[in-house]
DNA sequence: TAAACACTGAGCCACATGGTTCAGTATACG
DNA sequence: CGTATACTGAACCATGTGGCTCAGTGTTTA
């Protein structure tokens, strides 16, 4: 099974728990963006929105640059494999454990038991 | 495209984004397991491993129920499908921002401006 | 019935998060 | 040059998190 580096998902996942994050993301897909316009897009101060977009840059979504006064962000070349995978691995498992067949018989156990 | 609910995407990232309970999941994905248990196993106090487990079950990802003095805890029916879709839809926009034109294209345009 | 067991709830601690304000610094523009 | 712009950094606040202990409650078992 793939290794997965504990840290990184940590951050990747609590990078995704925010909805103005992933929203970050989203607008970051259209186009690049400045902090400026970030914040504007999400009422929000400049400070609020540069604490997201560091703790996006962290877990590797985005990367930055500042070029005069203007930072630009955009999205990083991480892309989201690592938690695909996971998540896919995971989906597996939920799946063996309850397709129809499972359900029925642990259904019918708990009945049994029940009625013992 | 689908409406994710914000709300429940919160819980399921940060649910995920820790790595005792992601080990959880994955020891509930072999059979279930009690509180104790699961405690043991990632060494922490019962307390601790319940509090994790609560998060679980709110995620929707876990479910719970006691019988006697034991809480036996099991996989939830809920799985990851709305998590994968999510992360599947943002790796289609990732991938559209960074195929290998996009890229070398990107370049040259910050190298012409550069040059200028 | 007494003792061991599995859990619960309250409460504490240190630290992170999501937001703010305010006072800078550095750049761009008229 | 002076002013407006874009950001930064420190500091603060309320709330949540990840852990703990300790004192119960209810259940099993000897």
């Amino acid at each position: 099974m793939v290794q997965y580096t504990t840290a990184r998902l940590d951050a990747s996942f609590a990078a995704l728990s925010d909805a103005t994050r992933r929203g970050v993301l989203e607008r970051l897909g259209r186009s690049d963006a400045s902090i400026t316009e970030l914040a504007d897009k999400f009422h929000m101060t400049l400070t609020g929105m540069r604490k997201h977009v560091g703790v996006l840059e962290h877990a590797g979504f985005v990367t930055t640059e500042k070029v005069g006064r203007v930072r630009t962000c955009k999205l990083g070349p991480r892309g989201l494999e690592e938690e695909a995978a996971w998540i896919e691995s995971y989906r597996q498992i939920w799946a063996a454990r309850f397709n129809a067949l499972d359900r029925v018989v642990e259904e019918l156990k708990r009945k049994e038991k029940i009625d013992e």
